[in-house]
DNA sequence: CTGTTAGCGCCTTCAG
DNA sequence: CTGAAGGCGCTAACAG
């Protein structure tokens, strides 16, 4: 007698399964997970008792099915291999974990159009949130955000237009008072360089050419941005570029710790000495900036506490608390370090 | 007459949606978007043509459901913020990109108990296929793989057991080079340091006793094992520490660039000569080991490449024409940089 | 090549 | 606080 063998698959456990074997119906058990309030206590841990027991795992496309909401928060990234981001990502992450939502990637790799597609797709999965790290929705995905059917949260500069709640720091203030520190150090011709970072480049430009304008010594020549992804060695190759192309360069505002760890191995190679020669300063204080010899200068911002604010707002905002215009700024630190100790030229 | 107002929501284009609008049953038009080969060429075109300008997107918790498959492929990672890795994860997403499948990644935080509920997790939602990048399925994970519903690709030392084809590189091998390499350049005491890295440390360290017997200088109190996560600074404190309990030590060998990379440094700020007083030898080849100054020797492994055939092997597999036990050696090279060229010393 | 018939596993009503 | 119906959107499995 093989009979009984309506359901051909090896015995996935499901609801009703665990259902019947506690007696009751299989909706009670849902609530039983999902609001725990909703059911009497001894018969709810009968309930999670059985659950435990036969290995219940909910199927969370039939959830998502029947609820229209899939249970996952969408993270926007420009790029996942960045660094700095991916210290904000661990922020969300660990927020995250254990608040039964779970978390989908979507990598944008810096380009729009993916964007939009990305967001319409996620869209289309009914997520309970979306995060946008480092990148601010625009064009196409704006509009479509306008009215989105969840809560959205996005990291980025406090100024930035946004379709939900921001949480940042003010890319132009940073940027400028790095300037303005290397000038107060006695630097002068200073550049900017810039790779391919998640999308802050123009604010952090336009603190840049404040300070060097208030100082009456800005000079568009001396911005040099280059379209490769920050690295290591295109800091290198960056010096070599300002040094032939900035006569009598003293000093250099890199929009990333990478690169400035770049411009000091090059320094050294070329036998140009760091701070009494050429200035560096770098940006998102990663951990060998404080280790380098000597070691640099840099902006540093509280990453990982960004995205556990971050997912804290979204949790909040899911259930309804966060006014949609809600702004955080979460402030950034200037550590001055020995790459910019230059004791000011004398009669200067 | 407000009637006909069944379906409250606002309108999300739905399968059947298109298919009345062209004429047709919903199965078809789900055959026209998955099948290609099954439906006529030019009812094939009507319908695409109609999915676009409705801006129809399938609903994937309904397919997932539907067809007990999510579609979605896992990558199980021990973290997401250890750079080596991430170059993995851009080859595997680049190939995947465009293939139709998802990416879902599972970090598990370097925690076996972890790592057992999340692929618990992932293969209760049905995945495509399980990618297990810089680490082994080990214990209850294993076991439950045994029979896995889907293929199942490991990226770790080709020696490593596996659940599914296998691809990587000879842990122990490379290591024994790299350490032979130092001792023939004329370092006697070198040391190995070794921080929280994605779960190789074993072999990595099978490999540098092997070529310390074989010279008969292995000394097991020249091993320093740190359990923090591997970075620059804990390189620095590390070399410190190595001063102070291997006597006339004479270079090291570092799992990690990041842990090189703070040797350096630590060496430069103590006034330490490299290479001549002490050698350097790092592992994976970051970019700035080679612009660091001096350069830094490392064992370079095509990581990218590897991510990118990892998923080749996912998508014949699901396929079905991998075989599981499949293995392949995906091969290092040894960049002998500045950071240990030594001369030999004379006599020696 | 195309259509019909039944669910997938869960959750939303709406009743008690 | 619990239960009974019905359906979410899609796709296997057969038919034609």
């Amino acid at each position: 007698m093989k009979g009984r063998q309506t359901r051909g698959d090896k015995s996935r456990v499901t609801l009703s399964d665990v259902a019947r074997a506690v007696g009751v119906s299989a909706i009670t058990v849902s609530r039983a997970l999902r609001a725990p309030g909703r059911v009497s206590p001894d018969l709810r841990a009968r309930i999670l008792e059985a659950v435990e027991r036969m290995g219940y795992v909910p199927d969370l496309a039939a959830r998502a099915l029947a609820s229209r909401d899939s249970g996952v928060i969408g993270l926007i990234m420009p790029t996942l291999t960045y660094l700095p981001l991916l210290d904000v990502m661990t922020g969300i992450e660990d927020r995250l974990c254990g608040s039964g939502f779970g978390v989908q990637y979507a990598n944008t790799r810096f380009d729009q159009a993916i964007m939009d597609q990305q967001v319409r797709m996620l869209l289309a999965q009914r997520p309970s949130g979306l995060i946008f790290v480092g990148v601010a929705p625009t064009g196409e995905t704006l509009t479509r955000l306008r009215d989105a059917p969840c809560p959205i949260v996005q990291i980025s500069d406090v100024r930035s237009e946004g379709a939900g709640a921001v949480i940042g720091i003010d890319t132009e203030l940073a940027s400028r008072m790095a300037t303005r520190h290397m000038l107060d150090k006695g630097y002068r011709r200073v550049a900017l360089i810039d790779g391919r970072p998640p999308g802050r480049g123009l604010l952090r430009r336009e603190g840049y050419e404040n300070a060097m304008r208030e100082a009456g010594l800005y000079n568009p020549g001396w911005e040099v941005l280059d379209d490769a992804p920050s690295s290591v060695i295109l800091g290198s190759r960056l010096l070599r570029h300002i040094l032939d192309t900035v006569p009598g360069a003293d000093g250099v505002l890199c929009h990333n710790d990478d690169l400035a760890l770049g411009i000091l191995f090059e320094c050294q190679r070329l036998g140009i000495r760091v701070p009494q020669d050429f200035g560096i300063c770098g940006f998102n204080d990663l951990d060998y900036a404080a280790m380098a010899q000597p070691s640099l200068t840099s902006v540093h911002v509280p990453r990982y506490d960004l995205g556990k604010q971050a997912a804290e707002m979204m949790i909040r905002a899911m259930r309804g608390t966060v006014p949609r215009g809600e702004v955080v700024d979460i402030g950034f630190t200037l550590f001055e370090r020995q790459s910019t100790q230059r004791d000011r030229p004398a009669g200067d």
